[in-house]
DNA sequence: CCGGTATTTAAATAGGTATTTAAATAAGTT
DNA sequence: AACTTATTTAAATACCTATTTAAATACCGG
């Protein structure tokens, strides 16, 4: 069973209200606010290392957690620093868990080539000249795999981790079972 | 009866003699005037909320009111305006409405394809990929009617409020005869 | 080392797509 | 010289694209 290593959790929840950007950004040391270029106020935390985009509508995005908790953590945080900014917000904020990134090892090389002609043109991508790995789409669960011909891959578009696991299990099944893995 | 809104109304006429653009761009604070660009000088009032183009022969276009009387209030506005100014002009002008855009609701969804089938070739396109209105062109009275999925329309090129009403009128009944609405 | 190539995802906003119409001027084509 | 296209203004409608953020992976070029 290769391990897997959660990189990016993205998820999303609202703050119950409508928040001044404006204001905010006036408060909060470090946030980015250029609405001309994007409606979302940014704000950077060092501790879990994340960005939450903060926006007029109460609703906020955060990105680069590498848990639940860190998500957790993250938006608390965050919160909290906007309430000491004399904003009434929602304390328990509903999180919803939109994108996991992981990776994972398989452990030996793959021949990417023979790879994308076992499993079928109608789930894989690969264009070597535009991007090394090699694009494959799984329908249950719901998520894009990049294989490498390091044997490395990457797992997007998950929303629970076990989801990730379940991906990494499924390929590596098919892989074995094609003889393109030991 | 489904309710009209009317829109837009776009008005012309003419203030009796030539205007010197470049003195009124001076005088009328806000006003645009880029000749290389185009040979209309652009006023807009606030209330009501219009934009006017002023051309050297004298000759006037209003747009953006939402009623007749929004297209009098506003020219006679930025005719007192350029009076104020110096320039002599006629002081009861006559308007012409030149178009007229409204919106209405069918009140129910409707199927484009469907329609675009029904309605025939030689007075509808469709093409979904480019725009999701149903573009509907009516002889008499000679307006085009945009028809969308969710039964709301806006019609154009109407001269009189009545040949909106027509129209809608029209096509609702077309609508119904095809059996494509209740 | 940096930026780009590709993948995923929420959030919200802008610009584009199409329709109509007057006005006048420029540029392009025949 | 005549004709055509484009420019600008306003508005409703609904759909699309793009913008920004983070992260892993591996390859390219500067």
């Amino acid at each position: 069973m290769a391990v897997i290593k959660i990189a990016n959790v993205v998820a999303s929840t609202s703050l119950g209200g409508e928040l001044d950007l404006q204001a905010i950004a006036l408060a909060l040391d470090g946030a980015e606010y250029e609405p001309e270029q994007f409606p979302g106020l940014i704000y950077r935390l060092k501790e879990p290392k994340t960005a939450t985009l903060l926006f007029r509508s109460g609703k906020v995005v955060c990105t680069g957690a590498k848990s639940l908790e860190q998500v957790k953590t993250a938006i608390s945080k965050v919160a909290k620093q906007i309430e000491a900014a004399g904003i009434v917000i929602k304390i328990e904020p509903k999180i919803e868990v939109q994108n996991i990134v992981a990776s994972s090892d398989l452990g030996a090389q793959i021949n990417l080539n023979a790879i994308a002609i076992s499993l079928g043109l109608e789930k894989v991508e690969y264009e070597p000249e535009q991007f090394p790995g090699l694009v494959y789409r799984i329908d249950s669960p719901k998520v894009v795999v990049l294989l490498f011909g390091s044997g490395k891959l990457v797992c997007t578009g998950a929303r629970k981790p076990e989801d990730v696991e379940a991906a990494v299990d499924k390929i590596t099944e098919e892989l074995k079972a094609a003889g393109l893995l030991r």
